[in-house]
DNA sequence: TATAGCCGGTGGCTAAGCCACTAGTCAACC
DNA sequence: GGTTGACTAGTGGCTTAGCCACCGGCTATA
């Protein structure tokens, strides 16, 4: 981009960077117009521009005579909280713990078609099968199964795998999680699976199965997850404008 | 509503209320700045304000030097293949059809609170309630159970209620759809939904409870609707930085 | 103690003006 | 004739200065 963008967008993205600190604090009060004029060096027209974008957008709310305000708790933009179950179940105020059902090494040989083709041929021929099940406050919630390429998890133990992998790989490993694809099912739960999650046989679930990716195009793991139907639910919003966050799993309440 | 609403708020509505009357021509020229400023007689900061909050929708744009436009409506074409049945099966090669169960209207006063509180009292207090099948290549898919602000809705017959709401909207009452909020849940079938679905009764299904909005914060309906668990699925993305496309749902192959 | 009124701060809004940018015009030049 | 370049009118971007209506807390009064 050659030519600067006018002010007024500039200062809305800093703006948006502030709120994004402030995530949470729903109702909370945010900086003034005048605030802003002094702060950023703009006249108060120009922060009223940016400000009343924002209000446009639903994350602020203008009050006469009082200031402008948090609307909803704000999107959360984090990845983490979009894919860690630890995230997301202490954001509910439940505490959450994992049983490692199984894990083991694995030669791509022997691994049906289907993961191969999500995850490509890994080059040394190995993987890591992970079978955790997660839960909230002791309650079972999430049955994971997951595959991931070996490559990427040297030294791998199984103490390792009792917390957040997404914490495990961008701290430990320190590789960048970009993102993940999911595809999002309703299906009845068999017997076993049923048994693992304590819920009745034949139950409604959610079987997502999703790639997650270090980068764009670098597949990390190919998972094949069931989520309890009574204990999950997940929200999206269709728009053309709105600030776009993804479709976000969370406990029901 | 015993204060009037602020300047910049009514212009904003008549702003709306003309670019629906120049609906589809895209790329058009609009009013500019200091047209508005004459016509409506209010200043031109005001007459910005309110352009700018158009433009933070997506409805308009900006060209310095120019003038402001109408956008491009592509992003609407998405928002229809988001939200609209019809639309998302004849992408999948079937050929919808609809069978009306239920179509009344309803006095507000007869509604229990959880719809209301999704819609806000309509000051008309009428709702129209709509219960529809709808068909796959003759396959049930999709149980929808939908309550509409009556006063959106002038004159609706049954026989409007065969094809795409979507398209019934934007083009005979020439009311744009903002978008949608989701919550995706998964159930159990009862009996009753079952024998309607054709499914077997608890079989998975999706529940999508979801609100649609005309403006960001103008709701035109609520809905609860329950779409098959073995012909429906949701495809999600998620990701820092995505090209901004929500979850879609669509026919299972 | 309770109330009426003041006062500082807030967003709503106007006015007047300058800037950078765009597109069209039109005269001057090759 | 065709091209170039200056000029001009109109646009959104942005600032400054100021007044208004509104809100809530403080204070002085009854």
């Amino acid at each position: 981009m050659l030519v600067k963008d006018p002010v007024y967008l500039q200062l809305n993205k800093q703006l948006r960077d502030r709120l994004r600190g402030m995530a949470g604090q729903s109702g909370a009060r945010f900086l003034t117009e005048r605030q802003i004029s002094a702060e950023f060096g703009v006249s108060r027209a120009t922060a009223n521009k940016a400000l009343s974008n924002l209000v446009a957008e639903g994350l602020l709310e203008f009050r006469k005579g009082l200031g402008t305000f948090l609307r909803k708790p704000a999107l959360d933009y984090d990845l983490q909280a979009l894919v860690s179950f630890t995230g997301k179940a202490r954001a509910a105020g439940k505490e959450p713990s994992t049983r490692l059902l199984q894990f083991k090494i694995q030669d791509a040989a022997s691994i049906r078609g289907e993961v191969l083709k999500h995850l490509g041929d890994p080059p040394d021929g190995s993987l890591c099968f992970i079978q955790r099940l997660r839960l909230a406050d002791g309650q079972p919630v999430i049955l994971e199964r997951r595959y991931v390429l070996g490559r990427f998890c040297p030294g791998l133990s199984a103490e390792d795998l009792l917390g957040s992998l997404y914490d495990l790989w961008t701290e430990r490993y320190t590789l960048p999680i970009a993102g993940a694809e999911q595809t999002i099912q309703a299906v009845n739960l068999r017997a076993k699976e049923a048994q693992l999650l304590e819920a009745p046989c034949g139950s409604a679930a959610f079987l997502v199965i999703s790639t997650g990716y270090l980068q764009p195009r670098q597949p990390l793991w190919w998972e094949q997850t069931l989520y309890r139907g009574d204990a999950y639910e997940f929200h999206n919003f269709l728009g053309p404008v709105r600030p776009a966050a993804p479709a976000t799993g969370a406990l029901r309440p």
